[in-house]
DNA sequence: CCACAGTGGTTGAGAACTCAATCCTAGCAC
DNA sequence: GTGCTAGGATTGAGTTCTCAACCACTGTGG
């Protein structure tokens, strides 16, 4: 019963004698799950809504331009893959392509093409990207404390990890061995020489 | 060090010597948190665009709607305040304004005015919108148990529960008395003399 | 009864995202 | 080589969301 697992009123009108096919099996949710999702959902609905406005408010820009930047300025040679950095930004291609074209036209990420495979491209992060980086990321690591990390116990935190590596695993993503060597670190040295 | 905490390369060039005004007293996340903070973010992001994708499919509905027409339907009179029902769904005024705009071309929602106070504007289930919702229901809580509820052992369901709800306090939300009652109550009763 | 601050809600413009279609390029198979 | 499938990335149209401005109404204080 409830939001969730549907209309409170359930639907034991609707007729489903007639058919017998696919007599529905579901698993509602439970009263401790629901409420569980619910407030997971409310949770991170807020929370992720937070860190937007921040961001947006005190560095123009978006949570998940942040995160491009953020992964961009971690690795070597602040060069990434389009698919790479799409696969650890968690965003679809597309997603990643409307995004660096505006951080393109902003100035904090140059496109290079990739020499080896001509399909590729990289996006590296350029000298004006990564002071507006370090210009938001005090505020928002602020607010990342503020609203989450800070609001729980460390045993919680630890918990909050390994629930998050859970879903993950089930959704099939590692997230430890992301996609980050091969390509950026040949340029890498390919660039030196 | 790394990703959020910002540009592993830190910023000890980027001269805070002169100003001892705003001394960095920014607390970085620490590996454990980092790693509980990325492992969070990513499987919420995941998630979210898991469900997003599957209503859309298999329903034709973004997961936002989807909400509202849950919480709809698990009130009395379907029906309830354009405010209250922005509260529960954890929207803006405006977001939830536009989406019963669409929800109402497509037939899923009504618009009422309020007797009482003409400002107000009440949003009901149709019988339309709540036979979509029974539609799109089964397939909905099959994703949120097949992703999240059924990665997760009894114990993790329950400290996602606390968690969430900390996080939600710490934003000043409670949950657990949305304004759910008053004038939806009310108009009930009036509905029915 | 009249200003007027506060509430409830809508609107429009612009930003971001999704999906599907498209375009090159690589890497085979024959 | 020639075809063919798959991979990497971009584009455009359509949808949703955000922010700020706005309108309409309420209820109080003078």
């Amino acid at each position: 019963m409830s939001a969730v697992s549907v209309p409170s009123t359930q639907p034991a009108d609707s007729g489903d004698q007639g058919s017998v096919s696919s007599v529905e099996e579901i698993r509602w949710l439970e009263p401790g799950e629901l409420d569980a999702w619910l407030s997971y959902l409310a949770a991170t609905t807020l929370l992720e809504a937070e860190l937007d406005r921040q961001l947006q408010r005190d560095s123009g820009m978006p949570h998940a331009y942040y995160q491009i930047l953020a992964m961009l300025s971690d690795v070597p040679g602040r060069t990434m893959r389009m698919s790479d950095l799409a696969a650890i930004t968690q965003s679809s291609q597309s997603r990643l392509s409307h995004a660096v074209a505006r951080l393109e036209r902003q100035g904090w990420v140059r496109r290079v093409p990739c020499p080896d495979d001509r399909r590729s491209t990289f996006a590296q992060l350029t000298e004006a990207g990564f002071a507006a980086l370090a210009a938001a990321a005090p505020g928002h690591v602020r607010t990342v404390r503020r609203h989450l990390i800070d609001r729980l116990t460390p045993e919680q935190v630890e918990q909050l990890r390994d629930i998050g590596k859970a879903v993950l695993a089930g959704l099939g993503v590692d997230l430890g061995r992301t996609p980050l060597p091969a390509a950026v670190v040949e340029a890498e040295e390919r660039r030196r020489s």
